[in-house]
DNA sequence: TGTACATCAGTGAACGCGCGTTCACTGATGTAC
DNA sequence: TGTACATCAGTGAACGCGCGTTCACTGATGTAC
């Protein structure tokens, strides 16, 4: 019944971790069955702990899943950022390896990106998780701002807008095309090449100028 | 206790159109709520009805779910169609009144919204379901085909792909930045003139011809 | 190094609740003659 | 036009269930001396 705790060499009583434990156990659970699937009493039974255990750790329910989706945003803002090279790179690029990484997100991570976007959590209802969120956004507009800084004055449009852009059509294809759950809406091409098309035909449009295809 | 039944002329016991009554409070329900927050119980009660009551119009709490978001889909198709002019009018300016319509659907249709695109409920589910979504999608496919006919040859892209480009920028515009409930994110300008600077920016990237601004 | 004690992180039993669903029923409505 | 009857659309009571949460408790751990 104890198998859990000895694993690792946990032993008995104490779990050892069970903090972690419950978070990840609470991602397995959205990702089988959404957010409304997730219930304390079934988290803690795929800890191997009571049900009592994780108020230990969460004040409620809503606490657990506040805790899910900044863990999400954190994660998203790291994918982001390791995405695109410290120095150097054309900034065209980096757009589109951010852009890549937000699609692999919304694949590989369908219960962190539906807890981030679509729950009843808000960014709003925590400092910290807002933080997350704007961190994330924060390296779209870094990127858009030396793109801005490339383009002929003439031609020049608001960073932010640009980037504002950018992140909606991300976000609309990672949610439409390429979200890891049953959600998807199956399309002829890969969601990839789809994004990389769009943002070349962005900043085309921007006066960007292209070489190549 | 019996009001209800009181008021249109109704009378007592047969309630006379209680499954449109039962959608209509699961709507309220969901955008009160979110998707979790819809239960059955809640429903019959909104309708002044038995909790027993929906099991006639309904096989089960998944089945009504489905009906609303198939209920959704189909206003969704007749908003934006009926955006659209019969006959005549540039596809520009077509394009630019479907974006500003389904973020109008989604100002004032959270709940649909989000019963459509990030319920549990699939289009892939039922069939009637995905002929609305299609036909939706369907209208969007038209312009773009319009517009896709008036490029000159060497610059034309594949009108289904615009079509996909358009629909993903105006479904990540309104599910971040236009969506009726607390998910919305602020920003510094109304999500409709972003939609339309990023439309405008799009089609001249393919090369289509821009007047005035 | 050993011991006493405070604190921490679990247990397990219990609670109240609201939900989804079923059932036998009954009042209202529509139809054949 | 009236009547008998089938069908329809409700009722109300009940069920089993799993959830969120609380409680007094206890085993394990860390620390001061």
């Amino acid at each position: 019944m104890n198998w859990r705790n000895h694993q690792r060499g946990k032993r008995g009583y104490h779990h050892g971790n069970l903090r972690e434990a419950l978070l990840d156990a609470a991602l397995a659970l959205i990702a089988e069955q959404g957010a409304e699937g997730m219930t304390l009493a079934e988290v803690a039974r795929m800890a191997g702990v009571s049900t009592a255990a994780p108020y230990r750790h969460f004040r409620d329910r809503d606490a657990l899943m506040v805790e899910v989706a900044k863990r999400g945003f954190d994660r998203f803002s790291d994918t982001l950022r390791t995405a695109v090279p410290e120095e150097g790179g054309k900034p065209v690029d980096s757009l589109n390896r951010i852009g890549r990484a937000y699609l692999q997100f919304a694949r590989t991570e369908p219960a962190l990106y539906s807890a981030m976007f679509e729950g009843r959590i808000t960014p709003t209802m925590d400092g910290s998780l807002s933080i997350a969120a704007e961190r994330a956004f924060g390296t779209m507009q870094d990127i858009c701002q030396q793109l801005h800084d490339d383009l002929p004055e003439e031609k020049r449009a608001p960073a932010l807008m640009m980037a504002l852009h950018i992140w909606a059509m991300s976000h609309g294809i990672a949610s439409l095309f390429a979200r890891g759950d049953r959600g998807r809406r199956p399309i002829p091409v890969p969601a990839e090449d789809l994004l990389e098309a769009g943002i070349l035909i962005y900043l085309n449009g921007l006066g960007f100028e292209q070489n190549g295809v």
